[in-house]
DNA sequence: CAATAATTGTGGACATTTTCACAATACTGG
DNA sequence: CCAGTATTGTGAAAATGTCCACAATTATTG
């Protein structure tokens, strides 16, 4: 169960698996397979239940996984028995969305705190949350107990906030800015600038000319 | 420069380069290692060097890469000398950020249509583009030559949406929806749920108790 | 201009990740 | 309750990806 042991890309797929179990749930499915888990999410049934073994063993040979017990123990190596506090640092177009967006809450994220530089914004609530000044950011976190971090800010200052945020303790940093930030070790981040995804998929298209 | 030869891997790494080379050009830098460009996007200076090698020498020993025409040459592999049409489907909350939002503009994807199924949102405009009736949608995007879908639409509906997005031609998606669409051979896709990302992170963090 | 320093491109070593294949075990249906 | 079928967990093999180290080449400096 070390952390150290868990490669990072068998990590990276456990949430997915959690999605597809979700649905699964919805459906009032009992048992699924790795071969049907896998189809679901695109991967082979070999890795499923090698990325599940890395945890112990979760199946029954003959039937497959149980939904139920397969989603909490999914849910507790993820540490997802609790709900975690976030805040979104920068609150333009995107950070608007996501605070308006339902879909954390639901999934035990919750959006306890907003912030900008903009004196315009200041003060304004979206979303029933009001906006608060990101001079008074080391002091909200600490308060709110928060390690979680969304940063959508311009990408010229995008590192200077990281840099603050972890100085300030957080922890982890969902990027939407159009850099990779740099933090230091012991530090997370995920970079989800929408335009590098889709300039990914380009190279797959066939040009015009 | 089959794309059949490439990792995905690799091409996936390309727009990260382009982002830090974009960083330099505005600085107004003429040349940059192989060292110092993996330094700016956290890849090894190896890395860089065979990555870049698959699609030729673009560096020069003893002084390395020149940033403009390493910048070219990327933008050419990736297919970036041309603008892409783009619709989004789906003008929730999130579209809506995507349609306001002027990172794909800039960065040469121009969405050209944004369609929904809300019958109160049919017609009105959102930073000056009118909401089309997904009704329409076979016809516009034949009339629009668009081969690139952003997909931000509730997870109960994407996959019937993307089905028939691939019906009408589409053939890159990015899915912002929480759950694996299933596409055929040949189209593309990239998943991107906020709230799996974030789930990745929590797997790093010490719980509160 | 010669000596030194910097840097690429790459073959091959090393590391990681995926897949295979099968023993072990649990279900299923007559 | 037994024969047949389904499915897991896992060692080992195969495939893929990363890094090292160095020859080759270019730049820089005195």
């Amino acid at each position: 169960m070390e952390k150290e042991n868990i490669p990072d890309i068998v990590v990276k797929r456990l949430p997915v698996y959690l999605q597809a179990l979700n649905q699964l749930l919805r459906e009032g499915r009992e048992v699924v397979s790795s071969a049907e888990l896998g189809h679901l999410v695109d991967v082979s049934a070999a890795q499923i239940r090698k990325d599940l073994s890395y945890f112990g063993g979760f199946g029954k040979q003959g039937s497959g996984y149980n939904v139920i017990s397969l989603n909490d123990n999914l849910r507790a190596i993820l540490h997802l028995n609790q709900i975690w506090p976030v805040v979104i640092v920068g609150v333009g177009n995107l950070g608007q969305a996501l605070l308006r967006y339902q879909g954390f809450a639901r999934k035990g994220f919750e959006i306890v705190l907003a912030c900008d530089n903009n004196p315009d914004l200041i003060g304004t609530s979206i979303s029933g949350r009001k906006i608060s000044d990101v001079r008074n950011l080391a002091e909200d976190l600490k308060r709110l107990n928060i390690q979680v971090a969304v940063l959508t800010v311009p990408a010229g200052c995008a590192q200077t906030v990281a840099d603050m945020l972890v100085s300030y303790g957080i922890k982890a940093i969902l990027n939407y800015a159009p850099l990779v930030v740099k933090v230091p070790e012991g530090v997370h981040v995920i970079n989800i600038d929408p335009v590098v995804k889709l300039q990914t998929l380009t190279f797959y298209l066939e040009t015009e000319d």
